[in-house]
DNA sequence: ATGAAAGCGCTAACAG
DNA sequence: CTGTTAGCGCTTTCAT
């Protein structure tokens, strides 16, 4: 029965005039309780389905917004979607998502399909090296937020939120230090993203406070291969002559693939080495020995993000132009479980 | 430079009418060269968008499909998302995507959402406990795809793909009692689900069928708390009387909680107790031991079910009704690893 | 090969 | 409180 595809056949049907049915539908003019009861009845049993492409066309705004994700191969990312849906939902919106692969290319195309299917904004945690589209859609005017994600020139110019990079690596470095190891290992993402930069430069300050110098040999940075490449890389250092005792991995996975190599070299963890990691992916807490991991409230940056979208839409519709950039940071905490001791 | 919002525009600036834009712009009908190459100059420079609501709203159908997942709790829906979105992306598509939270209630509201947003078809991966909104959806002469997760009942009547759930069952089994273990346990997900029904009966099956009795006590069922349920689930059986020395877990997340709770209990895998999961999620390589596990094709699951839709859909423009349900089973590989000896 | 015009379903003045 | 009407941006007959 679901022939009933306009606002004018309810109308013909309750003998009203459409714009009637469109004040009962959208509740803001007042209808007399009667005509009111009348239309909702014909609305309920006709299953009548408003066409939100109509709609939105006719406004000029639809209620959809875009979020970009660079992968999945690292669960925070669907759990910074979780966040933003959540957030979405609540507020009438309907949530686009698009999977760029690390592919600034991809990004733009999604960029302009999304532009086309007339979004709201856009929430992203950017490509790898991917600047350039970016700058573009605060220029185009349009809301946007990034998350986790971004350069260090977005900050001033652009929303963002995240938790303190810097701090992630100074104190997940100053812990492993108190806890008695003598030479901490990183294990670095690509430091094209900046927040792999800055829990590096965490890294290294922490062991300047503490009176040590940084050994260049103990820097592993991320193949070209992805987080799988520090299986070798871990191996390799771990039979050198001076092996590290401890890891810092910028990111669970990678922390993941190290303890793997460790294990394949039947090396104990904590005993011989130390391992700690950056995201508390569920997983973490079921690596044997569970890992010790810095928690970023992944969820909630979600959220905030899409708040901070809801707030420039508003911003926008009433002044007509963005709200200055806004850079939120949230807290994070050091969980601490058996791969340290 | 946004300004140029319409073909109207357009037609203007190149002294052209409405229709002659549209034609180059969809490139159906034909045009003379000169004006073509004069629209689409002007088309370039002013940074046209074409406003695909209107198209949509006009042609009566819009180019996106709805993909609903249940959650992203186990690592396999990202992976299918991943196929789904591909193949959409290559046919013009746009997906929305929808996390029902396991809830049939989220599941319903989204789909009115996104009928309301006119979109073309559904990809499904049942909630719990569901069947009520699905069946509605070809009721209203939806195109629809069931994707892993649906009912007994569903397969008569809707489009499914998936993998044969009965042998992944058997096979997993079959290769325990192959490797010698003679008190083989299953960890065996929600029976709402019908998969997990499968994988069970494909163990009792083939227990059986080796001439063995299934034990009650050696089914485990998950609890209502979820996979973490069966912490303490393992831990009790390992420490009753009779103890298994090898477990089937249904899924991957579950298989990764029974190596915590065994380790917990300074049980050697494989050699006291043996582990397969099902899935083969990134993590399992990862895991210590390594996980052996079933590899399901999930991209592929994504990718065919998206190809299915879009036949769907295009069979249902032709012929004005949905094509009878087609049921795809694709084929799955046990992947030996440590876990198992 | 191109233009004029109708209309997709809806909202929002404007008028009464 | 309600109806009439214009029009959002686009496609698509139907003429020419």
């Amino acid at each position: 029965m679901d022939q009933v595809t306009s606002i004018k056949e309810i109308a013909q049907m309750c003998g009203v005039s459409v714009s009637t049915v469109s004040r009962v539908l959208n509740g803001k003019s007042y209808v007399k309780e009667d005509t009111r009861n009348k239309v909702m009845e014909a609305v309920e049993k006709s299953g009548f389905r408003p066409n939100l492409l109509a709609r939105s066309l006719k406004k000029g705004n639809a209620k959809t917004i875009c979020l970009m994700l660079p992968t999945f191969g690292n669960l925070i990312f669907p759990e910074i979607l979780r966040g933003v849906n959540s957030i979405a939902t609540q507020n009438g919106y309907t949530a686009f998502f698009n999977i760029t692969d690390e592919h600034p290319g991809s990004e733009e195309m999604a960029y302009n399909e999304m532009r086309n299917l007339q979004v709201a904004g856009f929430i992203i945690c950017s490509a790898i090296g991917d600047e350039n589209p970016i700058y573009r859609i605060r220029e185009d005017g349009v809301p946007l937020v990034l998350v986790n994600r971004f350069q260090k020139e977005d900050i001033s110019r652009l929303s963002t939120v995240s938790v303190d990079n810097y701090r992630v690596g100074y104190v997940s470095t100053q812990y492993l230090i108190r806890s008695g190891r003598k030479r901490i290992a990183i294990a670095c993402g690509d430091t094209e993203l900046y927040l792999y930069t800055e829990r590096l430069r965490g890294y290294c300050d922490a062991l300047r406070d503490a009176g040590r110098k940084v050994d260049e040999a103990l820097i592993l940075q991320e193949p070209a291969e992805g987080h799988d490449g520090f299986y070798d890389m871990t191996k390799k250092i771990m039979l050198s002559e001076n092996p590290p005792d401890a890891f810092f991995a910028t990111a669970d996975p990678k922390a993941f693939v190290i303890m793997r190599a460790l294990h394949d070299l039947k090396l104990q963890i904590p005993h011989d080495v130390s391992v700690v990691g950056v995201d508390n992916v569920e997983l973490a807490s079921y690596m044997e020995p569970p890992l010790t991991t810095v928690g970023q409230p992944l969820n909630r940056m979600g959220e905030e993000a899409m708040r901070m979208l809801l707030d420039q839409i508003e911003y926008k519709k009433q002044y007509g132009e963005l709200p200055p950039p806004e850079n939120r940071v949230l807290n994070f905490d050091l969980i601490v479980r058996k791969s340290t001791e």
